[in-house]
DNA sequence: ATGAAAGCGCTAACAT
DNA sequence: ATGTTAGCGCTTTCAT
């Protein structure tokens, strides 16, 4: 189990190292590495010189406390299993491809309690801002927040502060088009706990029913993962009253259906249509084929990553709200309801 | 696109702050938040309600700073959209529950290059360790960052350095006893370009193919993602000479050639047998049914974790090895070979 | 039990 | 162009 030991660690080396190397006073070093002008071409290039013999980094941290500025970026993310969160983390490092900023992340708890203690090691590590996908507290309690760090929210718009989002109500509308264009009646909501900002697409699923004389049939889980989805949906086969088909809230909601029908020996779509949200690559595999709305994950990651750049850069501007179009990505999970069927 | 402008921002309140409220000296409040013995259960008392009134959080970077700790865990991703390396951070994460350490960031830049950049950035963060999930640079390279900062290496062995892995030959001699079994002679090996530390499955694969007295066949994609391999599978399944089954360095991969070979109009298993690594939740879904070997992804973050926790507690303390051993799990990707078949 | 003072590595006036 | 000095928010001796 053990094999050998660890190399010593060298004390890191600091300016005052550098300076003392090259002959010269920390400003300059200072200086140098910032690029700052009012050092010359020959001293710059010895205190690199030098630097890179020494092998000294900048302590940001130090810089920070010094500078009384703030340059790392916060992350907090609920659940990083769900592709679409690694989606738009991925759309985030992009923009920030280019800048030193550094990243602390913060993941949720695995069980409940509210986000404070995720949240709180981010003001500790004294992050210049926060990008939260996806928070679930309530808008007040975001925007307290925020007065205490910038926040950027992505997937979700908090009036007030900058929000990157796609149109909810929207996708939400397209899908229930779909399913009621195909003539479906029984179409049921799959989605999860939060009674904060995640409900647009059930709402837009309500009124949707009830413009079309139905009445919505809405499923709440204890989270937002395939696994409960699963567990509810299977209970909710064994009834003889199933719905001909189900929009879902998210893919992986989608997905645990899609498992619970499979087991009590449903097919889709034959005997159930699915919908499900973010059109993540599961979506889209051979064998799979799930119709899905498409909230483009990765782009709003970029805009969030690019929102919070300006943040840092101008704290007083007023707040950002780019909200983007989801799309419809019609596959084959979809079809119209069997003319006889038992349910 | 803009709406109103954002609160300003408090300052942040100091323990200076806090100790000026109480009407006690700093060090008492220092002590009171560190949980340190010498403070009179009054005194405490009356800092935490000032802090709690004040609003007052510790400035971790400070903190580490004065005390020359440094109590930050640095993560190093080299693609956070493979999912096995979302199971990783969360088993990561799952260790770190109770921890107050923050988590700094650093994900694998997506064009080329070494990734000296990504690792500079946590070492200039002062990160106590790193947890790298998966480096790509030699050995050599990865014990020599190890004498500025102590490395966890995840899924990948690497003497001298806390290594946290899987025994990557024995898994690929399971895959390649099950397709043997199964009457395959023609099978080919997908992998990415990697020189260093993931080759052990792709030897255990020709060691296999040797001793069955077949010869190897490997293909070497970009990189390791799905695109890829579909791209490159695409290509092979246009010649004449096919293989009848294939076994893929993971998942991902896999799943490119899964869908490269349905392009084709090649079934899977019926013409072509595939056995992906990882056992990803894409390839237990029905549809997919992808055999795969498990490498316990989530238990390995959180040994890695544990590990990473360690080594800030014992510095001096030898090199963990902890290897674990993975798990064929078949599902219905592989068959024998059609008798009649066309290849 | 409490406080004073030095210093962590750095930046930012303000010198020269 | 270069150096001096005073902090940033905190921990840590060392006094009291």
């Amino acid at each position: 189990m053990t094999r050998q030991t660890a190399s010593d660690r060298r004390r890191p080396a600091t300016q005052e190292d550098v300076a003392r190397a090259v002959g010269v006073s920390r400003t300059l070093v200072s200086f140098a590495f910032r690029g700052a002008p009012g050092v010359s071409q020959q001293t710059r290039e010895a205190i690199f010189e030098a630097a890179a013999r020494l092998g000294y980094r900048q302590n940001a941290a130090a810089a920070d406390l010094a500078s009384k500025s703030a340059s790392a970026i916060g992350l907090y993310l609920l659940d990083i299993r769900n592709e679409t969160y690694a989606e738009i983390l991925t759309g985030i490092r992009d923009s920030l491809e280019d800048v030193r900023n550094r990243l602390v992340l913060s993941v949720a708890h695995s069980r409940g309690g509210t986000e404070q203690a995720g949240i709180e090691s981010l003001i500790e590590a004294r992050v210049g801002i926060v990008i939260g996908a996806t928070l679930l507290d309530s808008d007040d309690h975001v925007r307290e927040l925020s007065r205490s760090v910038p926040v950027v929210s992505v997937a979700r718009r908090i009036e007030g502060v900058d929000s990157v989002y796609s149109d909810d109500r929207l996708g939400a509308r397209a899908a229930m088009e779909h399913l009621l264009s195909l003539g479906h009646t029984r179409i049921a909501h799959f989605t999860g706990p939060s009674p904060f900002g995640y409900q647009d697409r059930e709402l837009a699923y309500e009124q949707a029913m009830r413009e079309a004389g139905l009445s919505p049939w809405v499923v709440v889980g204890d989270d937002y993962t395939q696994e409960a989805a699963e567990r509810l949906a299977l209970r909710l086969f064994e009834t003889e009253s199933r719905p001909t088909a189900v929009f879902a809230h998210n893919d992986q909601i989608a997905l645990g259906i899609r498992e619970a029908a499979y087991a009590k020996g449903l097919r889709v779509p034959e005997d159930l249509s699915l919908i499900g949200y973010d059109d993540s690559r599961l979506a889209r595999l051979r064998g799979i084929d799930l119709t899905s709305v498409d909230l483009g994950a990765l782009q709003l990651g970029r805009v969030a990553g690019a929102a919070a750049l300006e943040r840092l850069r101008a704290p007083h501007a007023p707040a950002v709200d780019a909200r983007s179009e989801p799309r419809l990505v019609v596959r084959a999970s979809t079809a119209p309801p069997r003319p006889g069927r038992r349910g």
